[in-house]
RNA sequence: GUCCCCAUCGUCUAGCCUGGUCCAGGACACCGGCCUUUCACGCCGGCGACAGGGGUUCAAAUCCCCUUGGGGACGCCA
């Protein structure tokens, strides 16, 4: 089999979508596992509603997802003259019409079959008239009033729709621009495009497609279909379900490697299997384990695929990132770009942040100079005891004089005193975690007092002392 | 309304094509336990589904039909 050609053709009248941005996936997926091409094409015809702002920002969540394509992106609205070219073909060869009922009329066609309980469409009045080009007059498609057009959906598997349930659509609007059927088909045929994979929300599309294809003489690429993505709550995704762009979703601090893992999942699946580098992605990616059934977002698993995600990346990238949200925070000190010193905060906070937006309002603790600290309050009156006062006191001196101050060490050194003291360590925690953080929840306190060292951690004693 | 599509735990899914190994497996979430200096992590265990009804068959989650439910489409939007 010939190495296929795959596209992304969004249109920029919006944000990258989760439901677009796994079309995407899916596509680029199909193409880079067989050593094809991903193409990325602009559906930006609708001039009113497309903004270079809005391509921009898609091809920018394009990358985050780590979805490269092959040569530059096509825009069609440049590419009027070419859509109108096939049009005129269509016209000589006999397959499109003028038709010059306005869009009123054709709305009381609609009504008229509505009415009648039939599915609403234009009903062909100007089918046979055989209309010169003229002010007001659209191009319409004579679709083939017997017949079925059937094709073998990629992941639905054989569909077929009788031709009388399509109308004629129209492939040229009165101001002469093309519309949508007419100029996908023609570029799909131009660049050579094998398989279209989008959403089922086409599928509709696809007899109309296809009657062109063939209207064109162009040969059949292979459709297939996938399901929409719902909301949690099985329902049409929308703005209440929170975020929805996956714009959004960087910003709240989720790992493209968790998105791209968590939607490919979604609707596809290999086995049992649930995590998924790029890589093996690549090497295993089929359509056959296309789902033809419509999947729920569910956020909680997103969270844990970002969770897991989080544990498994290297130092340098999370604490890069780390650095990055740290550069958008009032009130930090120098520690703050300091990768080295952030690549040793990292992995405090790897087992217990779900997002990097947690992970930095976590770790926050550690590049805030010591004055800034804030403490809980009720943490300080339930923990800061008078007897607990007493023991840090002890605690800090003992610490001052502590070489190395590293995790062992201090360990070793908490042990003795412990024993000397009789004291149960679960004394001691909570009063010197509130006093090395001022919250009540942290990673262990050894790992922190090496992490933060030695003037910081018996700054912070002391302070919490004085409180 | 008409047409198209879909239907396994709350959710994502495996199994369905090529009926028996499935009184249905995994994962998220949830619940319980263990670990433990807090919060987490981790580990162990538990709860939990073949939408309903008819067929076909020795045998159906798997094949067929109907019903119900859900989604999509019906634009001079894409």
């Amino acid at each position: 089999m010939a190495a296929p050609v795959t596209r992304f053709a969004p249109s920029p009248t919006g944000h990258l979508h989760i439901g677009g941005a796994r079309t995407a996936i899916f596509n680029w997926l199909l193409a880079r596992s067989q050593g094809g091409r991903f193409i990325l094409r602009i559906e930006d015809t609708d001039r009113q509603r497309s903004n270079q702002e809005m391509t921009d920002a898609i091809l920018s969540s394009m990358k985050w997802l780590g979805l490269d394509w092959d040569d530059e992106p096509i825009f069609q609205s440049e590419r009027f003259d070419f859509y109108n070219e096939h049009v005129d073909r269509l016209l000589e060869s006999g397959h499109a019409y003028y038709c010059e009922c306005t869009p009123e009329e054709v709305e009381a066609m609609r009504e008229e079959a509505r009415a009648k309980g039939l599915k609403p469409k234009y009903n062909g009045r100007c089918r046979e008239r055989n209309l010169p080009p003229g002010e007001g007059r659209v191009v319409r498609f004579k679709t083939p009033l017997t017949g079925k057009t059937v094709f073998n959906d990629m992941v639905k598997g054989t569909i077929a729709v009788d031709n009388t349930e399509l109308d004629d659509m129209i492939l040229r609007r009165t101001d002469g621009t093309p519309t949508y059927n007419l100029a996908v088909v023609a570029d799909d045929h131009a660049q050579g495009v094998t398989h279209v994979l989008r959403g089922d929300d086409h599928v509709n599309n696809t007899p109309r497609q296809i009657l062109l294809y063939q209207a064109l003489g162009f040969p059949l690429p292979e459709f297939g279909h996938v399901p929409m993505i719902l909301g949690p709550d099985k329902k049409k995704l929308s703005k209440r379900h929170g975020a929805r762009s996956v714009m959004e979703y960087e910003v709240d601090g989720y790992l493209p490697e968790a998105v791209v893992n968590y939607l490919v999942r979604l609707g596809w699946s290999h086995g049992d299997q649930e995590i998924f580098s790029r890589e093996e992605l690549v090497k295993i990616f089929s359509v056959s384990n296309l789902n033809s059934s419509a999947a729920a977002f569910d956020p909680e698993k997103l969270n844990w695929l970002n969770s897991h995600y989080i544990k498994e990346s290297d130092l340098d990238y999370l604490a890069g990132l780390l650095a990055e949200r740290f550069a958008a925070e009032e009130g930090v000190g120098p520690e703050a770009k300091d990768i080295p010193f952030l690549k040793q905060v990292v992995p405090l906070f790897q087992p217990r942040a779900k997002t990097m937006v947690e992970m930095a309002e976590q770790a926050l603790i550690f590049v805030q100079p010591d004055d800034c600290l804030s403490y809980d309050e009720k943490a300080v009156e339930k923990f800061l005891t008078p007897e607990a006062r007493e023991h840090l006191e002890r605690v800090t001196a003992l610490l001052e004089g502590l070489d190395p101050f590293d995790q062992p060490s201090l360990e070793a050194a908490m042990q003795a005193y412990l024993d000397e003291y009789e004291v149960k360590f679960k004394l001691l925690a909570q009063p010197i975690r509130v006093a090395l953080t001022g919250r009540t929840f942290s990673p262990g306190l050894f790992e922190m007092m090496q992490v933060l060292g030695r003037d910081k951690t018996l700054t912070r004693l002391r302070k919490a002392l004085s409180l």
